[in-house]
DNA sequence: TCTTGATTTGACCATCTGGTCAAACTCACG
DNA sequence: CGTGAGTTTGACCAGATGGTCAAATCAAGA
């Protein structure tokens, strides 16, 4: 284990490559379909090398997932009280339609892991989620209460926010089934825009 | 393995506890996850009972898949073009969400092979799923043509459809996490009922 | 009851997998 | 260069896991 002075330029590259490496074998095959192997050989290393720089396949998992969940929750953190009511709405969700277009697998991931109970993240959400929600969902009711965006449970409101979004990385090997070549996000990104004018034109 | 005759009693029995305890553990862990110890133990059986009964793991995996696939497209099907447009769309609607407060964990199969790139059912995606939706489409086209419903992306308000209902199921634990006590259902019918009868109405 | 096919199981196996370790090698710096 | 810290690896281990098999047990009809 690398001792805890600043980083070496090797580390930096060698902890780049794996959490690079895990993120491809982790989300497509979740945590328990992973295997040390996989992520070591895919990051150039071999296994033992790996475990150098990480203590388990459990501390990958995590670092990587900590890491992610700031940037997953940024869209949501930026919905700002003093725009105004529509076009914030409509820019967090073209935020996180982009995430879902440009950041496939770190989706891919969160899922694996929700679907699963969310074993390893369990706290995570009932703490910096739930907050970061229930701050959101105060500014939401405030331009309800204020007639600018129509009333709706804001709960439900961000659920199919994040439902609508998310569909399209977490299950793309279904939408691509049936749309064939047409690309997901150029009709996605009308069809949701549409979808949540009309739904919050009060 | 049993002979392909009649299925005695204790074979139906057997076959249908390994059934349902095969759903309980693989749509909790995913099929990489689970362990047939772990299936046959919940089936209240031995390891080498339970392969007495299924050849293999896959089997067993396979086996509940394309049993479920039927019933979980039912809903879809029974999506009729002489009805009323509105009340087929939101009957749709309807029963898609009760499967996901009834089946969650059906659900959550689908989800988990999803998600993985549905290495196991990629064929029954491209034919049974895809020949359902395109003869739905048909008719929501059509609907739209006579100007009864909006004119919208026909797949994407199929796969809208998907997303807010399954949602549910698939990430309880993040819906349960942020609506602490409140019924997830309870909120969630009247919503996506509101949602579509603003988005369909022309 | 007896027989025969159906059912069940303990013991076992090969492979996979996460993880360890000591030895070897490399690199940066004095 | 020499040296000590940082890096890499082959060999190895223990436990888990999917699957096999012959022998034992059970159930139902003749």
């Amino acid at each position: 284990m690398p001792k805890d002075r600043a980083p070496t330029r090797i580390q930096k590259k060698n902890r780049a490559a794996i959490l690079e490496a895990a993120l491809n074998v982790f989300s497509a095959h979740g945590f328990r379909g992973a295997t040390v192997d996989q992520i070591a050989t895919e990051a150039g290393l071999s296994k033992p090398n790996l475990l150098y720089y990480f203590p388990s396949k459990e501390a990958i998992h995590t670092a990587l997932l900590s890491g992610l969940l700031e940037i997953w929750l940024a869209p949501l953190h930026d919905l700002d009280a003093d725009g105004d009511p529509m076009e914030e709405i409509l820019a967090y969700i073209r935020r996180k339609l982009q995430m879902s277009r440009d950041l496939p697998r770190e989706s891919r991931l969160f899922a694996n892991e929700l679907v699963q109970g969310a074993p390893r993240i369990h706290e995570s959400l009932s703490n910096d989620l739930k907050t970061l929600v229930d701050e959101k969902k105060a500014i939401l009711t405030q331009w309800m209460d204020q007639g600018k965006i129509a009333r709706l449970h804001p709960y439900h409101l961000i659920f199919s926010i994040w439902a609508l979004t998310q569909h399209y990385a977490d299950f793309d090997v279904q939408v691509r089934a049936i749309l064939g070549d047409e690309d997901p996000f150029d009709g996605a990104e009308p069809f949701i825009d549409t979808l949540y004018r009309k739904l919050l034109t009060p």
